[in-house]
DNA sequence: CGTATTTATTAAACTGGTTTAATAAGAAAT
DNA sequence: ATTTCTTATTAAACCAGTTTAATAAATACG
């Protein structure tokens, strides 16, 4: 979604801070210049982390932003963060300005779409340490500015269980 | 997505069936008057159920679809099946006749989009034994009409250990 | 109908994760 | 450098699933 760019505002955010929290309503789209962060909910007392965004990624708590709900989610920053932001009213602005880019807007949602339904079927077809070794290969800068125990968590497993997969991996 | 009732044609196909097959591109969206089809791939050897669809929902391989692909998937009647479809072309006419109707088409996604996210989240989130009890909770007729053997494919186990859940649960 | 086929259950052995707890290793801070 | 805090590994007991195979129940059909 990157339409105009007059649209955009620079922020930053410091390690640890956090640009969203439970109970917010969604205002933003988020674009990353710079830095890491990672989306998560925390259920029975866990943090469990859906995805982290790392530079290149557009990001909000779409499924919050969509049905404009208070977010059950945290966004926070891992490290220190550059984005550009643009406001939900601009987007719907630009929406309202053009088919064209309602048409990009459409088309973006399938483009999530296509990632959604492959991680669907990763979930459902492939066994923990398979995708803990398509993470490796897809994203392997994230091993080095991510802790394990967070990975371990996004690929929906407990620390010890990613410990003992790369053991066993190791072993071979 | 149901546009101009113009661009519906009904077309009928047996128990057995297939509305689709590997190897093929997606030419059509379906709307399901009457009956139940089952969206699957066979992942070495063993069939792996996607979804089933019945009555009022719209669907087509979309994952292929949206990306022009050869579908990896069946669509297959396991009743006898009325449908609407509606052709790809007619689809991308309607969106290029009308602004309106090309944010019906993102508004639809939107909608996939908030259905494929809670999806990920039971199943990173929910125990087989939850995702069983809230399949039965949320589509109670599916257990009158699809063997369980299905069922067990859907939520992404084997009938054995499906079968141990339902014993589990009854014995309580 | 009775027989054949499909579907569901059960048992037994196994597996890849879990939990809890202890320990070790690494990073940050005074 | 030593301490402190965080992160990662290991071990042990456990658990919810798996696979394979046998059996039972339900369904279809000649």
């Amino acid at each position: 979604m990157e339409f105009g760019l007059r649209f955009y505002k620079k922020r930053t955010f410091k390690k640890g801070d956090f640009l969203l929290k439970p109970g917010q309503y969604i205002e933003h789209f988020y674009f990353m210049k710079q830095g890491c962060v990672s989306y998560y909910t925390i259920e029975n007392g866990t943090s469990q982390v859906m995805e982290f965004y790392t530079e290149g990624y557009f990001f909000t708590d779409l499924y919050a932003y969509i049905q404009e709900i208070p977010s059950a989610s945290y966004l926070e920053a891992l490290e220190d963060v550059t984005v550009y932001s643009i406001t939900k009213a601009d987007v719907q602005k630009v929406f309202d300005h053009s088919h064209q880019l309602e048409r990009f807007g459409r088309l973006s949602m399938q483009r999530t779409f296509v990632i959604n339904f492959q991680r669907i079927n990763d979930l459902r077809n492939l066994s923990n340490q398979e995708r803990y070794l398509q993470l490796l290969k897809k994203r392997p800068e994230l091993f080095q500015r991510v802790p394990q125990y967070l990975i371990a968590s996004y690929l929906g497993i407990t620390p010890v269980g990613l410990s003992k997969i790369r053991k066993r991996l190791s072993e071979k």
